[in-house]
This record gives structure tokens, sequence and C-alpha cells, in this order.
DNA sequence: CTGAAAGCGCTTACAG
DNA sequence: CTGAAAGCGCTTACAG
């Protein structure tokens, strides 16, 4: 659409209908098949001119390499992996928007490859996926993120990999840290200032990372206004919608109340409406609630959710390009993203 | 994993620590490169005792093809490409999960690519996304699988691709057809046998097929009835939360109420909700929901929402299947999947 | 900075 | 039913 126009050889996708080859290219532009290689793989070892005059007959002709044939070569692929065990639809295409943001236009392609963890050979799984591929990378999701033994099968076969993980777990330079920790810490921070004194939590599964981190900070947070959160104020979950019910079942049941609660997801938190909902307790007139994720669902829900926004899009993308540009990898080398608590309508002081 | 037992020749996964190539298979079996590459390929031209030889061997020695050596020699390579425009996370997901089912152990994989149709070159941009990677096909999600440009682009560059769509509106052997329509009317006849006869609809854009379409089908089921909905009734939205909430506040206004009101996906009657909540009117005694989704949304929602449930993941897996099965296709040539209404609590017999 | 040769691991005609 | 030759479109050493 832009500027360069050249009337003698109208630009056109394709010569003679068929898609061009780098051997189209060096036999037209007069050099050697090896330097469009160097060209097409950025080599510094072209002249600024040859690169100039081949770059624009390539755009002329709409050349551009078979990634197939350069990745037999290379017995490498320029597909991304994204392996991951059944977290929310949200976070699973958040990631994968973040993802493709990184590799738009640079020739990889992101290939997506859910797995069930629990079962037995999914590590097995895993590698021939890397293996027969010949991936050039594999982004590794939360939870599956956190299992050693899977990190470890990738090393063994030279596959590179970045983990996504609440804390860092391996050398940072496969690391991207979500730090939960801290945004569990600013929900404790503005339950507390708003007043509350006896809240409770609801927390996932004692074997995800992500939901130790959570509590930890959030305990943490109120720890540091020297509020202590009793036993009996914390309520393990599944990071379900059912097991969130059944949770707040317990938490709501007694006459003795918490004033606020504060969940480890967002899928928990609408457990703990539905049962204040079913039990005429008013949100947030009587009960203050916070939750962890910033889903849709959040704002779904009425009254609109406070919660933990985790800056999902922004960790696919760090992770993906942290695959694709190792090179840039000194500038993100100790790469982060932080959560923040978002405020809508679920808290308020507590009554009297 | 089960019987087979080969003392002699120990089962490793490779030989010499390196991958086992074509070669090293037809060296070790006796026999040409070019049988096991019909082998390999399903050919009918082997003896049944040589291919279990050689099938036997593979297994032993862990061996499968390359990819990449097969798609460069083929011109074609064994990726599925899954095309779409922002529909929502679950239904991506789902339909992401039904494709991979339909692919397993098939040797493809599936490469995701979003796309903003309203972008003017998006057309060009799944162009290369296609012909740069060679894709074996494309499975168009709606709404871009309503554009018939984009049809007719990979139809020009000879790539195959399956649409999914409310509406047959192509030829059968590229459409999976989802009879939104049908849903719809079931929401029709549910709420007219519970007796509303004041009934409301909040339509999606017009520009959706999907929303004509469930429009249309509802219409048409209360129109069984002899039941005719005034326009002042028929309100249209955008698919979003937000523009439920507008289209809501339209029809709740008045003091002449609808007693319920149908929307065409979840997200907008989670915006009926919200309006409905907060001007304290209740679900569902002054006021019954039904949407179209059947998302995680309707049983996050309180009351739990009744609607129209679309098998998106069979779907995925319908679209899948006939890409890489095109033999199959005999059976599902007129492929179809139906949805079907989920009750729930947000609906009763209008009150008086 | 540039090039000719060999090879990546497969498949497609073409013979037999 | 099986095989030897050539080729898919690139890159990697190795020379210059």
């Amino acid at each position: 659409m832009p500027a360069r126009k050249k009337p003698e050889t109208p630009a056109k996708p394709t010569v003679s209908g068929k898609a061009s080859t780098i051997n189209d290219i060096a036999r037209l532009s007069g050099v050697s098949k090896k330097t469009v290689s160097r060209i097409i793989n950025h080599s510094p070892l072209v002249r600024k001119d040859t690169r100039e005059k081949v770059e624009a007959l390539m755009r002329e002709v709409g050349y551009s390499p078979d990634p197939m044939a350069r990745g037999l070569a290379f017995r490498k692929s320029f597909l991304i992996g994204m392996v991951y065990d059944n977290p929310t639809a949200q976070y699973i295409v958040n990631m994968q928007y973040g993802a493709l943001d990184a590799i738009r236009d640079s020739g990889f392609e992101l290939v997506v490859h859910p797995c069930d963890s629990r079962s037995p050979n999914y590590i097995d799984g895993v590698r021939r996926f890397a293996q027969q591929q010949k991936l050039h990378g594999v982004m590794l999701v939360p939870r599956v993120s956190e299992d050693q033994a899977l990190a470890d099968m990738l090393l063994e076969i030279g596959c590179r990999y970045v983990r996504i993980a609440p804390v860092a777990m391996d050398d940072m330079s496969r690391m991207v840290v979500t730090h939960d920790r801290d945004g569990a810490a600013e929900a404790a921070d503005y339950l507390y200032m708003l007043g509350h004194r006896d809240i409770a939590l609801i927390t996932g599964p004692n074997n995800y990372r992500s939901a130790l981190e959570r509590t930890a900070g959030f305990v943490e947070g109120l720890g540091r206004y020297g509020l202590e959160l009793p036993k009996a104020r914390i309520v393990e979950a599944g990071y379900t919608f059912e097991s969130g019910v059944s949770a707040a079942e317990k938490l709501l049941a007694g006459k003795q109340r918490p004033t606020a609660i504060f969940t480890g997801n967002d899928e928990m938190a609408a457990g703990v409406y539905k049962v204040a909902m079913r039990s005429g307790i008013s949100i947030p007139q009587q009960l203050s609630v916070v939750g962890f994720d910033d889903s849709p669902l959040a704002s779904r829900l009425w009254p609109s959710l406070t919660s933990v926004r985790r800056p999902t899009r922004d960790t696919g993308r760090l992770a993906a390009s942290m695959l694709v540009q190792p090179d840039a990898m000194a500038t993100l080398s100790s790469a982060s993203v932080r959560p923040h608590l978002v405020i809508r309508d679920s808290c308020q002081p507590p009554e009297n």
C-alpha cells in the first residue's frame, strides 16, 4: 500500500503461479542461495547493499522461506508448544493471545497441547510431542509448570522451555515469575483497611503452588497488622465453583460469621456468592468478598467482584518472547509480572 | 506395555542416542525405504508379513517419521489451523479440545490463529498463514466462518477448510451445521409452556448469522403457538455483557415489564441479571430468563441460568475429523450437531 | 563478504 | 508387491 513503485517489475505474490523458492531469489538477484540464506537468517556477513537488493526482491515476489524446509535442515521446527492442564478457559485463551502477540510475524506458530497431569504417562506424551515436532520450545503453564519431573525431561531431551510459576523454581532464563503472593497481600491490606477483623480465607488445593503462595501472601499481609487468621477461618477447597460453595457453607453456617472472605480464585468467590445469596446474606453489606484472577466472571457477578488481576496476557507474551528471542533475554532475565487489586462493588466496611 | 517380548532386541526408543530415520528402519528390517514409506502412509501395496515385521521394528526402536521431512516432500504440513475472531473464551477452548480429540495420535497438530475480521487485510493474514505453513486444512469458527470472501480465498489457494455455522452455506463436505435455530425454538417452547405470554428478546448483532438464526428460531417457536413478538419487545445488542445491560435497561424500565426474557447468549443474560438485581426485580419470581451457550457463567450466576447448550466440543471434534479423515466423510457428509435446553433455576410460571 | 557441494528425512514418479 | 534415482527447499561445514 505505501511508497515503493516499480512499474517495470510489477509486484506480484508469485512467479508463474507457484510460490518462489530460495533458488528463484538467488537467480533473480544474481547471488548464491547461501547469501539468500544468510539474509533470511539475519547473518551480519552480508554487504548492506546486497542485503537491501535481495530483500527488495523478496518483498516484490512475495517470497517467504518454507518453514518445513528450514526446519528439516535445522533439525528444529518453528513451532512453540503451549502445555497446560486444565486451567480456566479465560486463562488459557489470554495466555495464547499473549504468546501470539510475541511470535507475530516472527515465523513461529503456536501449537496447543493440553494434557492431564494426573495421568501417569503425561510426561511421555509431552516428550513425544516435543521430539516428534522438534519443537523450538515449550511454554509450561501452571500447574504443569510446577512439575520438576517434566522440566527435567525437557532438559534431558534438549528442548528449551519457559516455566510460568508464582515463584522462581528454575534458572531465571527459564522462568516467568507471577508473584501471586503480592496480589494476595494487597487483598489483605485492602480488607484490613476497610476495617475487617474477622476475615476468612478459602484456599486452592495445597498441591498447587499458587494456592500456597496466595495463602501465604494473605496471611502475611494480615500479619503485618498483627492480625492472625485462626485455623477455623481457613478452608481448603479445589479452585472450583462447587468446592467454593462447600467451603462457603462451612464458613457461613454458624452465627459467628466472618465479615469478609478472600478466595484463591474467582470461581470459588462465585461459590461464596451463591451461598450468601440463597442464605439472604447481602454482599457487600453483610459480607465482603475478594477474589483472585479478575476473570470475566468478576464483572458479571452482582454485585461485581473485587478481585486480584493477573496480567495473564503479558505473562504469555513474556514467556513466548523468551523462547523466540533468547538473545533479548539479558533484559528479561529476571522476567516477572505482578498482580494487582481491581476494586469493584463487593466490599465495604463491616457493619457496626 | 503389553504382550510383545523380544529378549534379543530390547525395546529402546533410540539407536545410539539419536532418533532413527526411515533409512535405519529400512536397513534393519531389510526392505527398501520406499516400502517403509508405504507402510508409514498406509498403502495397501505391502505384503502383510512385511508390514507386520516392519511395524514391529518401528515400535521397538520408537521410530516415528519426521513431520517436517514428510511435509517437505508432500508440499503440505501436518498442521490444522483454527481461525477465529474473538468468540468467548470457553467457546474457543472447547472447540480446541474437540479438535484435539479428533487429531490425537494422528500425527497432526493444532495451530491457533485468532484474527480480527474487522481489519481490512485479515484475509491476507489468513492466506499467509495457510500458504506459508502449507496447512493441511483450517477450521473456520463463527463468525469468520460466515465470511464468503475468506472461504473463496481458501478455495482459490487450494487450502481445504471446514466451516462451522448455524446453517449450511457451502458444500456439505465443508460444513458443520450447528442448528442454532432449533435451540432457540426450544427456549420459546419452554417459556410458552410455563405460561409466559409477554416475552422479550435480546438478540445478538444482526450481522451475525447466529443472531439471526436464534432470533428466527425463537420467533418461530412462539409463532407455533400463535404468539407474536411485538417490535418493542425485541432489542438488538452486541453479544456482550455491557450491551446486555443496556438492552435490559430498556426492557425493564417501563411499568409494563415482560415476564420473561430470552437472550442470544449467556453474556447478555448476565446483563439482564445485573439490571434485575439492582432494580429489585427478582429472578425467577418476577422475571424468567433464558440464555444461550450454557457457558460456565450460566451455573455461576444466582439463580443459576437456564440456557441452551451448544455441543461445542463435539462441533470441534467433528470439524477437525472432517479435515484429517476426508475418507470417513461419507458418514459425516451431512455433519451437524444440535443444541438443547438445559433447565436450571432462572424460570418459573409468571406471577398471577 | 560469497559460493559449490553435500545433506536434512522424507516422497514421487518410473521401472520392474 | 518392491526398489534405485531424483527431488522437496532449505542449511551446514568447508573453501575461498
